[in-house]
DNA sequence: TTAATATATGAATACATGATCATATATCTA
DNA sequence: TAGATATATGATCATGTATTCATATATTAA
């Protein structure tokens, strides 16, 4: 529980308490272009339309129209969501005449789901 | 592939292409409450900073100063990203004298931040 | 070819959010 | 007790985002 000089602070203006949990913890750093990723990946999972949106397709391929009924929402809308998801690999999409139907393009999106309504139940 | 007049019909202005999928799928619908509260915990996860938080706190507990050295950000900055995750219970906090630490509160983050560095990585 | 229909998308708007700054609170130390 | 220090937090501001509206594109049907 010392004080010290270590390079950080040279950079930022804070104080270092633990020298050896920091430049331990700072070698083994999520990598800032992983950070920035992973956050792209959770901010698509962060609003509930697009969580809905999985949470059908998951159930089964559905095109645009459809969706936008079972979910109530405009289809505009949902098309709008559907480019984000889309863009992410999240969903992919097949074009059938003027119809297209999505479907999940992954099965880490099963798991997340999961394991993301695992958390908020057992609270 | 044929168009009815379903009781959503009457909510929204959208058509209905298949009937059985629609009414299937509506039955089994994410509760709007639980969509909310996922959004939420997805939310939290989906910050360049709050993940690099919880990447740092996976590895051990560090009290908030040690933190903002680490990820070479100010003090403040760190303390209202960890009442974020505070306030979703996914870190715990452990106060010795005028220091805070912090830590993980939570098993199914580690497995989040597990699945989701899998979907960037083999992409 | 013309009208209808399924989907996509740009622009605009209202709202949410992250960092900073200033400052408050709590604890330690001299 | 007074000053220093670790943390928390309200306000502000710049930026990001979800929905809506209008409209474009593409395909089907008459």
């Amino acid at each position: 529980m010392s004080s010290s000089e270590l390079p950080c602070k040279e950079c930022c203006d804070v104080t270092i308490i633990h020298d050896e949990i920091v430049s331990d913890v700072q070698a083994k750093q999520l990598p800032l272009e992983k950070g920035n990723e992973l956050a792209l990946l959770f901010q698509a999972l962060s609003d509930p339309t697009r969580l809905r949106i999985i949470h059908t397709l998951i159930q089964a391929e559905v095109c645009v129209c459809d969706l936008a009924a079972i979910l109530e929402m405009s289809q505009s809308s949902i098309s709008h969501q559907l480019r984000n998801l889309r863009a992410l690999r999240l969903v992919k999409h097949r074009k059938v005449g003027r119809m297209v139907y999505y479907s999940i393009d992954d099965e880490h999106v099963l798991s997340l789901m999961e394991i993301g309504l695992q958390h908020i139940s057992h609270s």
